[in-house]
DNA sequence: GCGATCAGCT
DNA sequence: CACAGCTGATCGC
């Protein structure tokens, strides 16, 4: 839950996430996604009455925010006051004025995506107090921050002075979290299991009231051709890629309705909708909810998926970034300053800010590092892989070939027209180049899991994996399952199958009744066929490498640092001494502008930093390589890792 | 009657 | 397993 009081050190004439207090005096808010914990005083008289007699004070957000903060009428009064940035990554010059004395002040803002509800948006601050991230709520992937054009000036990163940081999550004990697509994989395959027996065997989702599980359900609408049962369709009216895997229709197999007593009801064996099979009969129903699993850093085998006992199952699901998440979008920032906005549980603000003290530019000697750029074929840096077989890394890394986009924006400057019409710096979108929205999804073996989100248990686990007792098919048995695929998808890292050269060619369609499900499922399934191989760590490296496709290696961020160790200790914290001063496989492959870090002087006149081009990983050889351009040459889309981010948490839903 | 805050619950 | 938000009680205005 946010802390954040609202206001920057830079720029504290603007407010954000926080609209009571000290804030009412605010030039201009910012609204980062619409979780009531963000929008605290949003709604509040004084704040209604001073927009009554403002003519210069809006509220900047994305614009799916926009959309369902209007959907709810409390909120209605603000509607002439907002102003909606359609494209992310497009930076917009925003004049603050002080109405009083008419004194002026010039920012640029660049909305980033943050991958934690529909609409939700970091801030980009650029102005004459330095370039300042708030980054709202957050959930990146490793590698995604590099891959984000905003954040990028030319080669380099930005100069950021302070980053404001959703620290739900900086703790050790949330070392890792399954990656979205791991969870999603796990999700699916229990439902397929369920829902397969027969047309009265349904599922629930047990999701809580906030948004955020849309990504959940339009990928298990997609895959299972059945939207999923709501309660209220009105929030998504203007956003078709959500709206049209959703129904009001409880005769459905997938259901995410709520009911006050829902809970209550599910134990009775009834929907929250009430919804009984068609001879009136009970349906057959099994629960699934979400919720945040984390894992420790020594964390070897584990599950996205952990029965409750009966027919009750909680599915990992996580709106933040996980410790490693975190530290990975530090590292590749390297701020001068870290403000934590949240206190992770059990915490307080001192030990948190003790923790990000190393992740600081002061500490983390940053300065002093020369990277050289790749060349022509730039990737994102690889920093993060700490998988030994084709399961863990499937269930923790999502990482993939990225080629840095062309840049195809630049701000140079903000002319900013005043707060009632701020200027588009430009009307090109990253989205425009992104893909299609598509379910992601992996080779098909299931995980060979155990449940640990204790960090203390790091020793060799058995598994507890376990599921309906009344299934014909026991995906239990986690060798030995092995759902059916559609034909044409590839394992990931492999290229077993010919790409399907129509898919490529066949515009994204939205699929609105079963009819078109099929196709559309292959067609997404087809695209999705990715590399995601990554190299393993030296933490668990017992097992073969699989993985026979491109392999990129890396140690930087996850190891922990001996300054990070000693302040663990400090705080009681254990750490992995294996993880220390080891010689392994990624260490030996550090990249030659790491190993010579220090030795160049940058170039002091800019106080950017140049692109980092992979710390800790090599440069591809040529069988790699040639794997990388057989997977272009075949249309292959080898950015994956963020599509999903832009699918469905940016303002690109129209 | 309304808003703020907290405990309790999920 | 813990994020986000609801309900209901209480207090103050």
């Amino acid at each position: 839950m946010s802390s954040f009081a609202g206001r920057m050190k830079e720029y504290p004439t603007v407010s954000l996430d926080r609209f009571d207090r000290e804030n009412l005096h605010a030039r201009a808010y910012f609204l980062s996604h619409c979780h009531k914990d963000h929008m605290k005083g949003l709604k509040g008289p004084l704040l209604k009455r001073k927009l009554k007699f403002s003519l210069t004070v809006k509220l900047y957000c994305s614009f799916v925010t926009k959309e369902l903060l209007l959907s709810n009428p409390k909120y209605s009064f603000w509607e002439e006051h907002i102003v909606s940035i359609r494209h992310l990554d497009s930076p917009t010059g925003i004049s603050l004025i002080d109405e009083k004395t008419g004194e002026s002040e010039d920012v640029v803002v660049t909305l980033l995506p943050a991958g934690h509800c529909p609409g939700s948006v970091m801030f980009l601050f650029e102005g004459s107090q330095g370039t300042v991230l708030y980054t709202g709520d957050f959930r990146l992937a490793i590698g995604d921050v590099a891959r984000m054009e905003f954040l990028h000036s030319g080669n380099r990163v930005k100069d950021i002075q302070s980053v404001y940081l959703d620290t739900t999550f900086f703790d050790p004990r949330y070392y890792q979290i399954p990656s979205r697509e791991a969870c999603l994989k796990g999700i699916k395959e229990l439902v397929e299991d369920w829902i397969c027996h027969s047309p009265n065997h349904v599922v629930w989702l047990n999701c809580k009231a906030a948004y955020g599980y849309e990504y959940l359900f339009t990928n298990l609408s997609q895959e299972f051709g059945c939207q999923i049962h709501v309660n209220s369709l009105q929030m998504f009216q203007k956003m078709p890629e959500i709206l049209s895997h959703m129904t009001m229709d409880r005769a459905t197999q997938i259901h995410a309705c709520r009911h006050p007593k829902d809970e209550e009801m599910f134990r009775a064996n009834r929907l929250p909708c009430g919804c009984l099979a068609k001879d009136g009969t009970p349906l057959k129903i099994i629960s699934i909810k979400p919720s945040t699993m984390w894992f420790g850093e020594r964390t070897r085998k584990t599950s996205v998926i952990v029965r409750m006992g009966g027919s009750s199952y909680r599915a990992c699901f996580s709106f933040h970034s996980s410790y490693s998440e975190i530290k990975d979008f530090l590292t590749y920032i390297c701020p001068v300053n870290i403000y934590p906005n949240v206190v992770p549980l059990c915490r307080t603000m001192e030990e948190v800010a003790e923790l990000l003290k190393p992740m600081c530019r002061e500490h983390c000697g940053r300065a002093e590092i020369v990277y050289k750029p790749l060349g022509v074929l730039k990737r994102t840096r690889e920093n993060c892989c700490r998988v030994s077989d084709t399961d863990d890394e499937e269930l923790f890394e999502e990482l993939a070939m990225v080629p840095r986009r062309k840049k195809v924006i630049v701000a140079e400057e903000a002319n900013a027209q005043g707060p009632d019409k701020p200027q588009q710096i430009s009307s090109e979108t990253l989205a425009d180049y992104l893909p299609e929205p598509r379910p992601s999804v992996h080779s098909a073996n299931y995980l060979d899991c155990t449940e640990s989100n204790d960090d203390e248990d790091d020793g060799e686990q058995e598994p507890t994996e376990t599921l309906p007792d009344d299934q014909t098919k026991k995906t239990s048995d986690v060798q030995e399952f092995h759902p059916p695929q559609p034909s044409g998808v590839a394992s990931a890292g492999t290229l077993s199958h010919p790409p399907l050269w129509d898919t490529f060619f066949t515009p994204g369609s939205l699929p609105t009744d079963e009819s078109s499900e099929p196709e559309n499922s292959q067609n997404s399934l087809a695209r999705s066929s990715v590399c995601t191989c990554s190299r393993s760590p030296e933490l668990f490296t017992d097992e073969a490498d699989e993985c026979d496709s491109l392999r990129l290696s890396s140690s930087q961020s996850t190891h922990i640092s001996e300054a990070e160790v000693e302040l663990f200790s400090q705080l009681g914290i254990q750490t992995n001494p294996e993880s220390l001063g080891g010689t392994s496989e990624t260490e030996n492959m550090l990249h030659e502008s790491q190993a010579g870090q220090g030795n160049v002087p940058d170039s002091q006149e800019s106080s950017d930093f140049e692109l980092p081009p992979t710390p800790g990983s090599k440069p591809p050889n040529p069988e790699e390589l040639k794997e990388l351009y057989i997977k272009l040459a075949a249309g292959e889309d080898l950015r994956v890792s963020i599509s999903h981010i832009y699918s469905f948490y940016s303002g690109r839903i129209k």
